[in-house]
DNA sequence: TTAATAATGCAACTCAGTTGCATTTATATT
DNA sequence: AATATAAATGCAACTGAGTTGCATTATTAA
């Protein structure tokens, strides 16, 4: 749980500072939980432009800024951070009441079985249940 | 293992046995992998009507005929075979060459670990990598 | 200050999947 | 076998997430 600020994001990647940016990546780094579009669009004022919120949201996975997740809902989900799931120790768990989605990341090592002559690059998981809040 | 017909898999629900719905069955049971939307539509013909493929697919999944599987790609595949996914011993393996998913079984007791609080009712998870055959 | 480059806003598009409704078909009953 | 009825089909139009092309605008390095 390393506190990084806003500017630290920044200064690592070359991405300009735009005030859209900002705000974004102030949202994402502010919020508990995943949120997808619409919830974004939400926070920043229905005057966002959906191209750009969605080049940027983009631009911030590919510089492993933020993850998306995609826990099936037909929604992506953004979340603050970056996450190796060749590692096998982050998980989503998606609540089947609030619909929240939760990073979890207390599974130590996960060992998924293959078949003989398949090749494991990346394992994501997707748990529903209900929260700890419903 | 269990060999079942498809009389038997009709029998047992109470859909009634139309031209599509016989065809579209054994097709998914003839299949070695997960199909989309429109690699049925492909293998059924081109002029199957889209909606009601897809009414069917909805109907096989709500009787526990078929699942439908989230492989991340933004396209639905479906397979032969009722999953538990509370089991926790079924997984879905995608090959990111030739995008085949496969059915994968062999995990004995996946033990996921969720915080205090949280109740775990089903665990869905997409491994990702390069299968035997590419 | 200015030039170069990248980001934005807009409109139009793609593509999976859904819905409403009129027509047709499967099956149980006579 | 004829028929009634409920369900399945086909069609067209729609929805909603996400993308793309392009002209305009803003950021940053010189």
């Amino acid at each position: 749980m390393e506190q990084i600020s806003l500017d630290q994001v920044f200064q690592k990647s070359n991405m300009k500072r735009t005030k859209l940016r900002i705000a974004l990546l102030s949202c994402l780094m502010d919020a508990k939980h995943a949120q997808s579009y619409i919830a974004l669009r939400e926070r920043l004022g229905k005057e966002v432009d959906k191209s750009t919120l969605y080049r940027n949201l983009a631009a911030f996975e590919e510089a492993g800024i933020i993850h998306r997740i995609n826990d099936h809902s037909g929604v992506s989900k953004y979340a603050f951070g970056k996450v190796d799931h060749h590692e096998g120790n982050h998980a989503h768990f998606v609540c089947e009441q609030c619909e929240t989605v939760y990073c979890v990341t207390q599974n130590p090592n996960l060992e998924i079985n293959v078949p003989n002559g398949f090749k494991t690059k990346s394992v994501k998981t997707i748990i529903t249940g209900i929260c700890s809040d419903c």
